[in-house]
DNA sequence: TTGTAGGCGTTATCAT
DNA sequence: ATGATAACGCCTACAA
């Protein structure tokens, strides 16, 4: 049977409290007796509080979680979530804060509601099922969103409308033919390339993407130019193969266009190897502009034209938001700059 | 304040054993009742069972414990760790488990004991503070250690030895002049690039990295060269820098090295960019192999020479482990194979 | 099918 | 400085 702090009272002759302040508060006995209670622990193999039963007594675990919007592999795979997860956990590393991933698949909290478990909530991108979402808000723990809004919760975002206008402006200044828009996530539930034409889009409160996509719009309109809706192609997921295809299938489209809207680095590479493989030269026949600026952007021959969003940095103030070390603004809006490579 | 079971039950006027089993077992209450008390709790706004104190009671949670060798956000960064979560990932995903991301700073662990909280462990690598296996040992959960080996543990590793000798092997094949090998974490306690001679190395049970330079010498030895410590340098990390640095000091000694054995894809690529940049034409004048092959490795021109290990299938395979779907055999070694591009 | 009650292992409060 | 004791919120025999 496995030791508890009661048997090790026990077998010193000493109460719990005493047991239990020589491993959690020093500062209550005196230094002879913690020490001869930690030396005996040691000996008979007793490891510490245990700490479920800590936590529910203390109402708090050290554990905060991050619900992930995709899969939980897909965390890992995508450069922008992966430099993300890269800021929060440095932060995390200094506060000593457990990180616990939580994927939204809703079976899981709706089920077995393993959520009270953490002491707080960073949201990355917004969950699937937005049912999810009230469990969260309802347990009134620190909780921030990042990529969206929710009411009553505290949001991270980067400026997406202000960056896709500096890449549509960017764009329509070095293009004056036919331009088409590789989205992301603009129509809901979609798993597979298409067309965007009159599908019903997200909303911009719910979704990055439609901000960017206004963002490019917006860019359009005031150089007296327009984006017709069936020159937006939508993937479902930030993926090299979803942009090598959805370009393919633009590329093959008259009047061929000649500049290319990414809504993501992934996308845009991808778009760029299509282009490449139907005998394009970019950036003379084509021109591609991405988003991110994921580190393999600047590597690629040609590199990418993109939007810079600083995603480490996001991860690090995600952190210091739900850890409340960042009392002073409420929402937060981080700038997204234009960096002008050869692809634009 | 909160709301409890108990509330609940009492706002209900009926047991608590019925709201929780509602909530748990809804076999055990007719169809009618539960949907009342689920309603009722919706009403209320009652979250479902805390799970701290179901933990307590159940005597688990859910929750899986990484361990990771390195600093959290390294694990973000390295495309090998990368993968090998992602791996992992997928199938907690499956499983309906969670992922406790643990970093091997001892202060948490030897403090704090928030390691009782996880069900078991996956151990990504040798801790840096050794005194955190024995704290993970004496809890005998279900553990597996990967990439390195724990009496009493059950371990997942590939096989470094063998895939060390089949680059080492094919690099003479092609290569007759000097031979030099940048090494990773070879010496414990480096914080920086240094070239080994006669500093005393890891032990081959501790590191992966000691496999692979002997593998790397058998494979000389076999074809009757040999491999002198003033030729190897060591790097603390897996990183791009550091191999350009190590590389560059390599390339400047006489005889240049005509062949350089390298222990990770990330120190490699550093390597071919510091040859690139001193004017070397690969593999004309310099032939570089490396281990991993991470993605860039096949991107990158020249396309890296490397040896494959399955990160993603590790990471599987952890996952199966620890979870007990697993139970065929106790330790596993996996295959590492050599994949041949431009750059040897 | 539903209810009663003890205990999971701690920690905080209040005595002594 | 140390001890006694009552929670923390839930689950599960067992009883009804």
């Amino acid at each position: 049977m496995r030791l508890t702090l009661k048997d090790l009272a026990r077998e010193l002759g000493v109460s719990t409290a005493t047991v239990s302040n020589a491993f959690s508060r020093p500062d209550q006995l005196s230094a002879e007796l913690r020490e001869r209670i930690l030396a005996e622990a040691q000996r008979l193999g007793y490891q510490g509080p245990n700490a479920t039963a800590r936590s529910l007594r203390r109402g708090r675990t050290g554990i905060i979680g991050l619900i992930l919007a995709d899969r939980l592999q897909y965390n890992f795979e995508d450069p922008v979530a992966t430099r993300f997860l890269h800021g929060v956990s440095e932060v995390f590393d200094q506060q000593n804060v457990n990180m616990l991933l939580l994927p939204s698949r809703s079976e899981f909290y709706l089920g077995q509601s393993f959520d009270s478990l953490a002491d707080g909530y960073i949201i990355y991108g917004p969950p699937r099922d937005g049912r999810i979402l009230d469990k969260v808000t309802a347990r009134r723990k620190p909780s921030v969103t990042v990529d969206f809004n929710l009411e009553g919760v505290r949001s991270l975002n980067i400026d997406n409308f202000a960056g896709a206008h500096l890449a549509a402006a960017h764009g329509i200044r070095h293009a004056s033919g036919q331009i088409a828009v590789l989205g992301l996530r603009l129509i809901s539930d979609a798993t597979q390339i298409s067309r965007v034409g009159d599908q019903p889009l997200t909303t911009a409160e719910e979704s990055v993407s439609r901000r960017r996509l206004d963002g490019y719009q917006a860019a359009l309109l005031e150089a007296g130019r327009e984006l017709n809706p069936d020159w937006i192609w939508n993937a479902p997921e930030s993926r090299y193969e979803l942009g090598y295809q959805a370009a393919r299938e633009a590329l093959l489209c008259t009047p061929r266009p000649e500049l290319l809207l990414c809504m993501s680095d992934r996308l845009a590479l991808g778009a760029v190897a299509a282009a490449q493989d139907m005998g394009l030269v970019i950036p003379d026949d084509l021109k591609v502009i991405g988003f991110d600026d994921i580190p393999t952007a600047a590597y690629q021959r040609p590199a990418l034209t993109t939007i810079h969003q600083p995603q480490h940095e996001k991860g690090r103030q995600a952190a210091r938001m739900v850890l409340g070390l960042n009392n002073r603004s409420r929402d937060i809006v981080l700038d997204a700059r234009l960096i002008v490579r050869d692809s634009c």
